[in-house]
DNA sequence: GTTATTTGTTAGATCAATCTAACTTTATAA
DNA sequence: TTATAAAGTTAGATTGATCTAACAAATAAC
């Protein structure tokens, strides 16, 4: 293992090159709130344990085993804020910040149990892949509730952004995940959406919320 | 707070000037496994946190201060150390390691719902007290079983060492808290003590093992 | 296709936590 | 009570993670 900086500098390059394949410094640098510099002499750290490769003035890509390991550290977290909500009681808006710290833990076997005791969930509280112990996760077939048609009826299945101000949005919405969501009107200026839902008949999400809703289409 | 190397300081100051008053720079390097020179400047950060007293070449005084801290950071551990075995089935000789990483984790939340799950448990698995909020613990009236008389019945309560191999052997002989124990036999040339319990009736048990052993007479 | 802007790199400093070597003070023991 | 041993201190080096300032390369804009 490297150090907890390592882990979330890995982390971070792990997210990043799922958004976008390609990884700049600065993209890091800015994710993780330090210098250019810093992340500068932290990749060539990096691509010493063999985590991503680095060429001068190059974008950085990651290796297998690079994502090998970060898919570790993320499955520590997600199983992390899943026992938080489920065993716990906590809400899931809350969550983020203690598994941020108690993902850096050093131990299979915590981690393992808690697997054990949710009963090896495949999403976390947010709706994210949790990554079995070979890394693997399940892929759901998710598009974004802004892509969604007129009429079209579909499950909110997971989150494309964790923000405790936008999970605190959807409370005060009363919208979780699992909820079934009518497209009645979709306006074109600002792509905001009306959607009816539960015992909310006409609730107006912005282009930015929607693109945020990851929902799964039913059939 | 500080970090989580001056969390490991402070944790023992505080365990050795509770079973010393007095401590010396050489015995914190010792527990700690760090060289002496470092020990000291630490000392020297530490007193500026006014967690301890320090002059030069004068031994160590934890503060008030100081053991506020300490007792929060003990609670943390202990309750995590219940948290494993009670809520996640761990066994008391495998959760020291856990516990010593997620006490340093900085929520108090997540702390004190485990304390409201487990029922505000006043002992963790091995016994030690655990500080509530306010850090008072609950004083026990144990005794060694090594002080105890012939013919004494009496609860193993608590152990004074909780080291693994110590742990494995209570294990392998089925010695666990709350068991009554009846001295049946002292040896007076090696202290070693021979007592009863549950379906063992006879059992020899060496003096530095009944040291380790925390026992309530019955009343 | 030069120039300007953004991005990346190097150099050098700082801070926390550690070490070893050299020296000083306190405690122990002859 | 002085000599020796043990404990404590200071100085100076190292490593990891960070910064700013100065410079270099790549990209974008005209």
């Amino acid at each position: 293992m490297g150090s907890q900086t390592e882990e979330n500098y890995l982390k971070a390059l792990y997210k990043l090159s799922d958004e976008e394949g390609k990884i700049s410094v600065s993209e890091l640098s800015s994710t993780l709130n330090v210098s250019i510099p810093t992340a500068n002499s932290m990749v060539k750290k990096m691509d010493a344990h063999g985590w991503l490769r680095y060429e001068k003035y190059r974008p950085l890509t990651i290796t297998p085993k690079g994502k090998q390991v970060a898919s570790m550290i993320i499955r520590k977290h997600r199983l992390t804020e899943m026992f938080l909500v489920e065993q716990m009681g906590f809400s899931w808006e809350s969550v983020h910040e203690i598994a941020e710290q108690v993902e850096h833990v050093n131990s299979e076997a915590f981690f393992d149990r808690m697997d054990e005791i949710l009963g090896f969930p495949k999403f976390d509280p947010h709706g994210s892949p949790i990554p079995d112990k070979n890394g693997k996760t399940e892929q759901l077939d998710l598009i974004k509730l802004s892509e969604c048609k007129m009429g079209e009826i579909v499950t909110l299945s997971a989150l494309s952004n964790s923000d405790k101000n936008f999970l605190e949005y959807l409370n005060s919405r009363s919208l979780s995940l699992g909820v079934q969501l009518k497209v009645i009107a979709k306006e074109a200026f600002d792509g905001s959406i009306t959607v009816s839902y539960s015992n909310h008949d006409k609730e107006v999400l912005s282009k930015k919320v929607c693109d945020s809703l990851m929902v799964e289409k039913l059939r």
